[in-house]
DNA sequence: CTGCATCCTGGGCGATACTG
DNA sequence: CAGTATCGCCCAGGATGCAG
């Protein structure tokens, strides 16, 4: 039996590393960076630390602050702190920021409206894991 | 100077942190994961590992295949062998794999139209660097 | 050609405790 | 309340070598 050989789509376009799309996906791929956006992104843009951190069960404080952290050195959200006592620190989306914020939900409305097709893939998942371990 | 209070978006809706938004990242998450299916979308839904090597330059073979692995427990990927010397394997994409290309190809799209917008990201992070570094 | 096993390193992430 | 510092785990992911 003959076996046809496939066409080699990429043989003169090589998948870049760093093209834009997969910037993008690297840019979402911490455990928490889409989720303060987006959190952000629903509290008006605003929030302060207490509240991103009551609103996302999980997070701990020093993930939160890691994590605004590398968001504003890339310029996606900026701080400002009042100096008062106790100190009041708010946490905003810039422009550059809210432009993320649409493949965001984007994104997080397809898996919304997919949620049968996420739930397949962890019986999947589940069917192999019993499958294999005993 | 009086701090208006923010309103606390999700007090009575908590970010579940196994939502199905949130589960569709981490599924993107992996650093081949997408690319690997997505070029098994391009070549017609179906690559040999090869192909897909050659096509993804930075893909080592061992993560090649653990990629797959992971991707056929999750019954996104199918794996075809013939038994011929030497070896020809085919990986596909089932149905349910082809679901997911949706969600992927608009991801990456907005990402090609929005180059500009990740280079800024990259432009702050170098300014940020340059400014602590030395 | 395809695919496993092994070893190793970096860094993401979390728990804890301390400062203003 | 906001933020930092330290420690340690775990695992993604890369290099190498062997086997069918």
């Amino acid at each position: 039996m003959d076996i046809a050989p496939l066409p080699d789509v990429y043989r003169h376009a090589p998948f870049a590393q760093d093209c834009a799309p997969r910037r993008l996906l690297r840019l979402f791929s911490g455990k928490w960076t889409t989720m303060i956006m987006h959190t952000l992104h629903l509290g008006g843009g605003a929030s302060r630390p207490g509240q991103l951190q009551r609103a996302l069960p999980g997070l701990s404080k020093k993930m939160m602050t890691q994590t605004l952290r590398d968001l504003e050195r890339m310029g996606l959200v900026e701080r400002e702190i009042m100096q008062v006592m106790p100190p009041v620190v708010e946490y905003r989306l810039t422009d550059l920021g809210r432009e993320f914020v649409e493949p965001l939900e984007m994104l997080y409305r397809w898996g919304a409206q997919h949620a049968a097709a996420l739930d397949q893939v962890d019986r999947n998942m589940a069917m192999a894991d019993a499958r294999d371990a005993p």
